[in-house]
DNA sequence: ATACAAGTATTACAGGTGTAATATATAACT
DNA sequence: AGTTATATATTACACCTGTAATACTTGTAT
């Protein structure tokens, strides 16, 4: 994908299912967003042509359908959403932005301990 | 504003500087811009009417110049921004995010005490 | 070999966005 | 009071996005 295009918010959910299973055929995709969201087949079809243009993802052929499996690397993907994000809305500062998050969302202790972990790992490191 | 209508990533910009210092005249907006962006002053002024037109923000007359300020609620907005985010890139998932951002940014040894603070004050809570 | 079902490819269309340029109104100076 | 400099308001335009519908192709069953 040039560094230059970006993934819509529609179609993250189709890269995200792609990182997690692939390849999968376009029905697969299908079935698979069936779960969360309530698109006309067409539609995530479009997604996925769009998904083909931008180069982030490609497939290779099986009878009639297409297998597809992403090109573009999950984490540097989320990384420069993540940077973007940052920037966009909290100017950078990510103690802004994580504060923000803590007094929102609900946590239960446990998932608090986990976030205590993965601080200590980092400090450690 | 409307709870549908969305900010755009280039009116975030706009926003912040009227939520930290308001009202502020066009020109003073551009000024503060300034220092972080590269926009025609055309362009500021069209992101502004955009915000108005949103009823993001709004004015008062002082003379032939408008003070603008926000009518919408920071937190709110931040709120909702972090919602979309988590969601689209994450999948909702609070601990995936948080995890990819400690890999990514640079932290030094002081701001990951402050975001243990900030952990730790909500465990008291 | 041919028709059809089921894929893929192309086209559609309105509203948002980045990025300005042009037009209009008016406070203020002479 | 008229002119002008400077604000604001309107218009422009191409590309992106959400959301499909329609057209085209081709593997496969008869």
């Amino acid at each position: 994908m040039e560094q230059n295009t970006q993934i819509s918010g529609a179609e993250w959910k189709i890269m995200n299912i792609l990182w997690s299973t692939s390849p999968l055929t376009a029905n697969e995709i299908i079935n698979h967003l069936g779960n969360h969201v309530n698109w006309n087949d067409r539609t995530i079809r479009t997604l996925i042509n769009r998904l083909l243009k931008k180069q982030a993802i490609s497939f290779d052929k099986k009878g009639r359908e297409y297998l597809y499996y992403p090109i573009v690397n999950e984490d540097e993907c989320k990384r420069k959403e993540n940077k973007n994000f940052l920037n966009r809305v909290y100017n950078g500062t990510f103690s802004l932005m994580f504060a923000k998050f803590l007094e929102d969302e609900a946590f239960s202790k446990d998932e608090i301990n986990d976030l205590k972990k993965i601080l200590n790992e980092k400090t450690e490191k």
